[in-house]
DNA sequence: TATTGAACATCACGTAACGTGTTGTTTTAT
DNA sequence: ATAAAACAACACGTTACGTGATGTTCAATA
C-alpha cells in the first residue's frame, strides 16, 4: 500500500494529478485510512501505469477511461485510429514547416514584412494536400506532383536558399526592359536552379511551366507569383529561350 | 464598413470569435452604431487577417498580440523560434508514431494485449532521442546510430512486418532447445532480415549486435528484448553461426 | 503521552480559445 | 407599424491539471 506522496515520487505524477485521477474515477485508491488518506494497492499503481502509456500515446483521460473497459477489438481500434491522427498531424506540421520556412525568406529576401505575401503563404499551406494538387491538376498527373513534393523535401537547405534568391531576385526586378542582359541573366539563373531542382528532368519542368502560365494569381509555386511568371515569358519571347 | 455577420460570412470566422477577439482587445471594430452595433473597418479587417496568418502559424492569442507590436527582428526570432518547435513536434510525433506502431505489432503477433510490453514500448519511446541514442553509445558512434535510425524510417511497411513476424516466432519459442532445427531455422530467418535491414553492412550489424548484448533489459531493438537476445546467442553457440 | 512538523484532504479559482445558449435590444424589410 | 433577423452582453462549459488556502491526520520525537 502506497500513500498519495510516495506513489508520487514513484511515478513522477504530481499529488493534483493523483488526486484529479481519483476525482474524475479514472484511478481511485482501493481503501483508506480511517482518517481519509489514501491508500493505493499494487492493483491500482497498475492501472495507473497503463493509464500513463495511453496517455503518452496522445489519448484523452475519457477516451483512456474508455478504452480501459473495452474489449482488444477496439483496442487495436482505438490505437489505429491514434495511429492516424498521428500521421496526418505530421503531414500538417510538414506543410506548416514549409509555410513558416516561406515567410522566414520572404522576410529576409524583400527585407520587410510583406503582409500580402505572409497571407498569401499561409492561405496556400493552410489548405489540404489533396486541394493543393488538385490546382496543378490540368498538365500534371498524380504522380509528377508526387515527384515535385518529393524533390522539395529532399533538397538541402543550401539550395533551397538558391532557388529563393533566384527567384526573389526577379521579383525585385520585375519591371526592367526583357531585352536587357540583367533580365537575360536573372531568367538564366532561375532556369538552372529550377533544372537543378528538378535534377535536369526536362519533361517534368516543361509541364510544371505550363502549369504555371495556367494558373491565375496567389503564391503558384513557392515564392514564385504572376509577375515572375510572366516575367519569365517576357524574356523568353525577347531573347527566344525556352519552350 | 461590415457588420460582425457579414465579416463572419467573408472571413470564415465565426461571430464568437470576433466577438472574444474584441473582448481581448485583439482585433476591435473602430466604431459602432448609435444603437452599439459593431462596424468593422477595412483597417480593421487587414488586422484580423494577420492575426489569422499568425493563427495559422501556431501562435497563441496572447503571442500575435505581443507580435503585432513590435519590431521586424522580432519576427524574425519569433517565427524562427516557431519553426524550431514545428520541426521537434515532428520529431516527437516520429517517435510516437513509431511506438504506436509497435504497439500494433505487439497486438497483432501476441494476439493477446501484453502490458509490460506496451509500458515498456512507451517508456522506450517517450524519452529524448539524444537519451536513446545515449544507450547505444558503447559500441556504436552517432553516425552509425544515425544510419540505423534512417534505414528503418525507409523500410517498406512490407519489410517491418517480416522483421517483426521473425522477432515474434523467436519469443514465441524462446524456450526450444537451441540445437533443434526449429531454433536455426528461426535464428536464420531473424539474421537474414536483420541484414535486409541494414542493406547487408556487416560491420553495422556486428556493431548493433555487440551493443545488443551489452544492454541489460527492456524493449532492446524494436520489439527485441533480452530474452531474444539470449535465444540468438544460445543458437549461435549451439550451431556456431554469427560472432 | 503530549506535541509538533510533515503529509494529507478538500475546496476553490485560474488557464486557452472559444462553443453553446439565453435574454433583451437594435436593425431591416415589409 | 410590425415582425423577423441580426445583434450585444452575459453566463456556463470544455481539458487536465497548477497553485494556493484552510483545516485535519499521521509519524516521530520529548
Amino acid at each position: 500500500m502506497y500513500t498519495i506522496g510516495t506513489l508520487s515520487k514513484n511515478t513522477g505524477v504530481t499529488r493534483r494529478t493523483l488526486d484529479y485521477y481519483d476525482e474524475i474515477g479514472l484511478v481511485k485508491p482501493s481503501s483508506r485510512t480511517s482518517g481519509g488518506h489514501r491508500l493505493y494497492s499494487e492493483d491500482d499503481v497498475m492501472r495507473l501505469e497503463r493509464v500513463l502509456a495511453l496517455k503518452y500515446m496522445g489519448f484523452s483521460l475519457d477516451k483512456i477511461n474508455a478504452i480501459l473497459q473495452s474489449s482488444k477489438l477496439n483496442w487495436q481500434e482505438s490505437i489505429q485510429e491514434q495511429l492516424d491522427m498521428v500521421k496526418r498531424e505530421q503531414e500538417r506540421l510538414k506543410m506548416l514547416e514549409q509555410a513558416l520556412q516561406g515567410v522566414l525568406y520572404s522576410i529576409e529576401f524583400e527585407e520587410k514584412i510583406s503582409w500580402p505575401i505572409i497571407s498569401l503563404i499561409m492561405k496556400f499551406y493552410h489548405q489540404e494536400p489533396e486541394e493543393l494538387i488538385q490546382q496543378y491538376n490540368h498538365f500534371m498527373n498524380e504522380e509528377e506532383m508526387r515527384k515535385i513534393i518529393e524533390c522539395n523535401e529532399t533538397m538541402s537547405e543550401e539550395d533551397i536558399r538558391e532557388w529563393m534568391k533566384a527567384v526573389y531576385d526577379i521579383k525585385k526586378h520585375q519591371d526592367i526592359d526583357p531585352h536587357s542582359d540583367l533580365a537575360l541573366q536573372l531568367a538564366e539563373r532561375w532556369l538552372k536552379q529550377a533544372e537543378k531542382m528538378f535534377d535536369h528532368d526536362e519533361q517534368l519542368l516543361g509541364n510544371l511551366w505550363e502549369s504555371l502560365k495556367g494558373l491565375e494569381e496567389g503564391v503558384v509555386f513557392y515564392p514564385m507569383d504572376k509577375g515572375v511568371v510572366e516575367f519569365l515569358q517576357k524574356v523568353s519571347k525577347a531573347h527566344g529561350e525556352m519552350g
